[in-house]
DNA sequence: ACCTGAACACCGTTCAAGT
DNA sequence: ACCTGAACACCGTTCAAGT
């Protein structure tokens, strides 16, 4: 599991400025045309990055690793707001509005969701995407301290949990489904065992 | 909305007796394929049926039909359990247990699983397969009448909220991963607002 | 070390022709 | 009313050839 040199450059960034190039290049049109169409083809995304088949998938070896990189770019922003959102609010409702900001990036911003939601995504989010986990326990840890949630919970548990706000329609009828769902989940979170 | 004559004959039974037997032996090596292989192509499926593409064409409009079609005939057997639970177990204890029940039919009985996790799919669960939320909110009423959790309670936001079931890998490190997680839910049924 | 782009096998979908 | 199966445009992926 300790192939960090001479390993696919997917991981890591390109060495050659060339190379730098096309990925950036690559990723800045995928952005633009996944928010267009989420089943649009590598090979349009290779045409309209002006590079061919593949150098596209020697950058991305998979349609969800490229996803996931889009993804992770988005989404970092809402994990570097941890730290001020929980300035100013008490930790509990800092969770809330969290969760709900993430929700929104993750179902909104870009049309990036259905390629997003399946369960292998779902699981690259979970495992190896680890700073939304720590983002999670950070915000935990606040709360439990403060008292307002129990201790001893686990934040891959939680954010497993928080996984209905982006199956969640944004507007739909009956009130707001999400905050109600919501108000349920944090209940959950207070009571002792 | 309301078109229930002369339409797709994807909705009701066909009419001739050849279209019904194909429609049958559609399903039937469908359901093999899929688990085998879930991203098996629609064309494989029909030259295993011994039908034309055309023909799974015109019974399943899209792949999603299709899989939403093994996936009710599955779950059905679920939901005709729910009277059965009940009687056997005091309420909250049977919409706990029904769940999980629920849960290793989507996950584990047939690799329908990853195209079932689409946001679309859920959607359709949800929206269209009316019965599942009726067992959902037949168990949700005996808890209720025996006080063993809340009052109004809304059955589609509960199932939305058990979503994570299907999520969680059946037998992860860290214990029971699904357990924990179903407690802190049942937790958050039974708390008053 | 990285890119190009032709090429391969296959995909979903359509539709004229049949019965 | 329903089925067949050839056909179309396109897909993901590979890989020899370049620089």
């Amino acid at each position: 599991m300790n192939l960090a040199r001479s390993e696919s450059p997917g991981a890591g960034a390109p060495r050659r400025s060339d190379a730098l190039r096309n990925r950036e290049r690559i990723l800045s049109v995928a952005y633009g045309a996944f928010t267009d169409d989420p089943d649009v083809s590598l090979n349009t995304i290779a045409k309209l990055a002006g590079v061919g088949p593949g150098t596209l998938y020697r950058h991305f070896p998979t349609r969800e690793d490229l996803i996931l990189a889009l993804y992770q770019h988005e989404v970092q922003a809402v994990v570097d707001s941890v730290p001020e959102v929980l300035a100013e609010r008490e930790p509990l409702d800092a969770l809330r509005v969290w969760f709900l900001r993430l929700a929104e990036y993750v179902r909104l911003k870009h049309g990036l969701g259905e390629a997003l939601h399946s369960v292998a995504a779902q699981n690259m989010i979970n495992d190896t995407y680890a700073p939304v986990t720590a983002a999670v326990g950070h915000l935990l840890n606040s709360a439990e301290q403060s008292g307002q949630v129990r201790s001893g919970l686990d934040p891959a548990d939680v954010l497993l949990l928080m996984g209905f706000l982006w199956r969640v329609g944004p507007g739909k009828p009956g009130g707001d489904q999400a905050e109600r769902i919501l108000d349920m989940v944090i209940q959950g979170l207070q009571a002792e065992t």
